[in-house]
DNA sequence: GCCGTTTTCGGCCCGACTGTTTTCAGTCG
């Protein structure tokens, strides 16, 4: 079994034992030793060949063997033995606003509930609200999340939380009682589907804050309405949560809320290993916490003011990390040797590859593709339209994309714009890897772009084979949406994505980080150990229209939550070095 | 279950909100 296999048991284990109602911190134990094993630099094989699992800090004794036996034989008695304690349904149980493992367990004993079906059962037999430390409106709000699970457990991709997120932004800062305000949470983190919403306002008198956020245009339904924090579901699902803190606090409630929760614990332990306590309220001495009596709340607590999060991390002797890097993937190791990366902008792109015309199946002509990306300053447009076997894409056949090229020629040639053109296709890797044209067509092509659009049902080993080989072509530039990924509506096909990565760096070709929002694939998590070997990044729009030329956008969030930087991004280069590596004359 | 020069036991990150209580447990982030 593999490392990201086992990750995944540890995972479930720590649910499990959750649910059973074990000793919290046994549940922490596998949680972070899923981590630990995550972030594993090294091949698995190797640590356990050279009995050096022990010394990852995170894994004991009793996790090495675990470990060690999912890996040489793929089972874990003790795991099979979890699972068939705990039914499966009750699992899903956790995705009920409200409801933890202490409660599912209580209802589970008491009732014999061990589904969503027979809770929402008990629910309306009233069953439930008779229960100790249970009542009707917990009773009532179980049926409701029950009723609304679709919309409460949907996550949103990035640029759809962002375009709701962005107007509830600018709203609060017209506010007169607010001083600073920002978006936190994964928003700003950059992942690439978000939860919820998080507001972060610094003000004096949050009352008012509180009474236009939960009567906003758009808020179906207010959920929490507190002094400091208010929760409200919007029109559409999303929940968005504000929180507002004294303009002292603001800096260090930011980091606190921004997250993520791994990177927060790393940094709370940091903080006490000087002897500070750090918490949402501020960075205090630790003993003010130890006489629990005569201390003064958090709340009341003044904390020294900073400028901004830069101060914090100072205080804590680490380099200021970009929120992108905030998810305990080494950045705070990093900060700490003043190694972060210069993190790529969006400013440093200066031109895009992979994108489709009105030739395909993209919504507008060649000129007017070339028009958006000279008004966005690009020095430089790759066209890639799609290939004969997307017949359903309108795919080009031989002399369409002779044609094609002979008009991109000219139009270069003519000077009409300041926008170079590349020629190029988005060939199709056929079922049995082979290109969808001939050798003798991809070589007139200045930038050439292999991706997999059918036959996505093939099983790993043979989805891995067939992209392998499209990269052992010599005339390939690059590979294209590496794992045909939708977020949140179609998994990928199964790729072994580090084969695939060993074969790009083995034939010198690029890995396309295509940053239409539905896809940023290759998935960031991937980047930082690619690019430490050598891999070279496009960040690629996959525009099928001129405002989605704009996507890049999204690819350089995702390329700088990859660690990438500038140099590991071919389109960042000036048009003479990228026509120089493409061979262009 | 992990960890460790105040170490082999007894800690393990911190605080707000809700709903249930009448001082607090559970959940969430």
């Amino acid at each position: 079994m593999d490392k990201a296999d086992i990750v995944e048991v540890l995972e479930a284990i720590a649910e499990l034992l959750e649910l059973k109602g074990e000793n919290a911190f046994k549940v922490r134990a596998y949680q972070n030793g899923a981590r630990a094993l995550e972030t594993l630099d090294e091949e698995l094989g190797t640590v356990i060949a050279e009995e050096r699992l022990g010394e990852v800090k995170g894994i004991g004794k009793a996790l090495v063997e675990k470990i060690t036996t999912l890996h040489e034989t793929g089972e874990l008695e003790y795991y099979d033995k979890l699972k068939a304690s705990v039914p499966a349904t009750m699992l899903q149980m956790l995705e009920i606003p409200g409801l933890g493992p202490k409660k599912i367990k209580k209802m589970h004993d008491a009732l014999g509930v061990e589904s969503i079906d027979q809770l929402a059962a008990a629910c309306r037999e009233g069953k439930v609200a008779e229960l100790d430390g249970f009542g009707e409106k917990t009773q009532e709000k179980i049926l409701a999340g029950i009723a609304n699970r679709e919309a409460y457990a949907a996550r949103h991709r990035w640029a759809d939380a962002e375009a709701v997120a962005a107007p509830i932004l600018a709203g609060l800062r017209e506010l007169k009682a607010v001083e600073q305000a920002e978006a936190a949470g994964s928003l700003r983190r950059k992942r690439e589907t978000v939860g919820d919403l998080d507001f972060l306002v610094a003000a004096t008198e949050p009352g008012p804050i509180m009474e236009w956020f939960t009567t906003q245009d758009g808020v179906a339904e207010v959920t929490a309405k507190g002094e400091t924090k208010s929760s409200v579901r919007l029109e559409g699902g999303m929940q968005a949560d504000l929180r507002v803190v004294p303009p002292a606090q603001f800096f260090y409630a930011l980091h606190h809320f921004t997250g993520s929760k791994e990177h927060n614990v790393r940094m709370r332990q940091r903080a006490l290993e000087r002897g500070l306590s750090l918490s949402e309220w501020g960075l205090f001495p630790e003993d003010t916490r130890g006489a629990k009596e005569n201390a003064p709340k958090p709340s009341e607590r003044q904390p020294e003011p900073i400028e901004g999060e830069q101060e914090l991390f100072k205080k804590l002797d680490l380099a200021y990390i970009p929120p992108e890097l905030r998810e305990d993937r080494g950045e705070i190791e990093a900060a700490a040797k003043d190694a972060l990366p210069v993190l790529v902008e969006p400013e440093d792109i200066r031109g895009v590859f992979h994108n489709h015309t009105t030739a395909s199946d993209g919504r507008a002509s060649l000129e007017e593709m070339v028009q958006a990306a000279q008004d966005l300053g690009f020095e430089y447009l790759g066209i890639a339209d799609h290939s004969k076997s997307s017949f359903q894409a309108n795919g080009l056949d031989e002399d369409r994309l002779a044609a094609q090229v002979e008009a991109i020629g000219k139009l270069n040639a003519s000077g009409k714009f300041k926008t170079w053109v590349f020629t190029g296709s988005e060939v199709d890797i056929l079922t049995d890897g082979r290109l969808d044209f001939s050798d003798e067509v991809l070589k007139t092509l200045d930038c050439v772009v292999a991706s997999i659009h059918a036959g996505m049902t093939n099983d790993e080993a043979a989805m891995t084979k067939r992209l392998v080989k499209a990269l052992e072509n010599e005339h390939v530039t690059m590979l294209g949406h590496m794992t045909g990924r939708l977020l949140l509506r179609r998994e990928g096909y199964p790729v072994d994505t580090a084969k695939v990565i060993d074969a790009a760096l083995a034939n010198g070709k690029i890995i396309e980080l295509n940053a239409n929002p539905w896809r940023l694939d290759m998935d960031w998590r991937l980047w930082h150990k690619g690019a430490e070997r050598g891999l070279l990044c496009s960040i690629n729009p996959d525009a099928h229209a001129p405002d989605q030329l704009g996507f890049y956008r999204n690819g350089v969030y995702a390329a700088r939550k990859g660690w990438l930087e500038p140099k590991h991004i071919l389109n960042t280069r000036p048009l003479a070095e990228v026509k120089a590596y493409l061979g262009v004359k």
